[in-house]
DNA sequence: TGCTATTTTGGGTCGGACCTTTGGACCAGA
DNA sequence: TCTGGTCCAAAGGTCCGACCCAAAATAGCA
């Protein structure tokens, strides 16, 4: 016996419709109290098909006058957000990260090389002016993380952007509290992130890839080290 | 001013118990009429919250006696819906996805052949034994795909593993329209897996990565070119 | 003892009232 | 005529209380 639950009814039914090109973004969805006497749904069905919508990041809601619930195709965000509650949740294993990140980033810049615009460059830019500014921890990282990202969007794949952007927030949360970045490590990246950023000015993949390559892979030997050194914290379980 | 929405309020809160450990997996949160006491906010203020939490994959709810809304981690399954929507919603190029395929299959395979555990290697002949038997389409692409996610399972990466699966998902779907499995490419396939496998087996990362990243370039290769013959469909827009 | 009927506890749905937000229209004064 | 303020209406946000349905626990009967 089937019993699917109203409001999944209703929210499977809009999100086919939005993900098939049927209400194009930016599209106004019918008023809550018009939906109820199309679907001869209540009103409160309704609103939670909606709400779950808003979670996925299909709609967005918008109250008052001229306000309402439109269509939005999602973006790396809803991505970035799921898998921060995977890694989370989950208590993931900083190692996971980083082997993720090893896997993805070199790629990243390697599209970076092939497909950049100067746009992408100029924010490249700022983030290295940025980080050799040499601030508060907080700016250090904030840079890094800005120049990472950058990265991704340059390469202009948005699958590889949001995974990107997740992983980074992951990072950063967690190389926050140690007491790793030193002004080595700082040197260190602020070259690393120069010569990979002249590879990609000068759309050369090969280049981006090897020096991105060996700059994460660096970055995460000594992350897994200080853990390492640090580690206090029991294992919650096995 | 700052007007956060009382059910968004409530959901951030129930989110940070579940996430810092407070209420770890499994744990039965109080019924509805029960939060509404203790937070004075109206069940459907309440369910709204809860509602959240479930398609964030938090919690799991269940109806009846006995039934509830209990505590569970995000797994890989959410990832791979976000990510699903990300490809469907945008119509991310197709490219897109085998280029991302390509930064990470290849990883899955070297941590397979790192972290494999004997019933990781089951799966993975059973798979091939499912797709060297030459049935339907469907289950061709149906044994292709739990081959693929198998590799991921058994590196033990859970954030590659979600990203596997959607990825697999959104390639099975694309590839199920063309007329592109032929008896040739499926006899290539069962040569590529067996030797992949084979690599993962004998614990030999090298090998594993290279011949993984050689097949899945492969097939990305054919792929793009039979879409390139078949490509009828007039872009949606610039 | 073992099976069925009932009860109880939970989520799911409904309808309707009322609040809050926010554009837009209308009006008065400079 | 332009500017500002006031009021209105449309739309989402919240609340209440009732009722329906599902499933587990338990009572009761063969």
């Amino acid at each position: 016996m089937e019993v699917p639950k109203a409001s999944d009814v209703l929210a499977n039914e809009l999100r086919e419709r939005i993900l098939s090109g049927d209400y194009p973004e930016g599209t106004l969805l019918p008023p809550e109290r018009e939906l109820v006497v199309q679907t001869r749904m209540s009103r409160t069905t309704v609103r939670e098909a909606l709400r779950v919508l808003e979670v996925q990041g299909l709609i967005r809601i918008k109250a008052g006058r001229a306000g309402g619930a439109f269509v939005q195709q999602p973006g790396e965000e809803s991505v970035a957000n799921s898998l921060e509650l995977l890694i989370r949740g989950r208590q993931i294993r900083l190692a996971s990260v980083h082997e993720t990140r090893e896997a993805i980033e070199p790629t990243c810049a390697r599209l970076a090389a092939l497909n950049r615009m100067p746009g992408d460059l100029a924010r490249l830019d700022a983030a290295n002016v940025a980080i050799a500014e040499g601030g508060s921890l907080e700016q250090f990282l904030q840079a890094n993380l800005d120049w990472h990202i950058g990265v991704a969007t340059a390469g202009h794949n948005e699958i590889l952007t949001g995974i990107m952007i997740a992983l980074s927030r992951a990072i950063y949360t967690v190389t926050h509290n140690e007491g790793f970045v030193n002004d080595e490590v700082r040197a260190i990246t602020v070259r690393a992130h120069r010569s990979v950023t002249r590879a990609i000015r000068e759309k050369d993949p090969e280049a981006a890839t090897r020096r991105m390559t060996r700059h994460v892979h660096a970055y995460a030997a000594a992350a897994l080290a200080v853990e390492e050194r640090t580690a206090i914290t029991v294992p919650v379980a096995e």
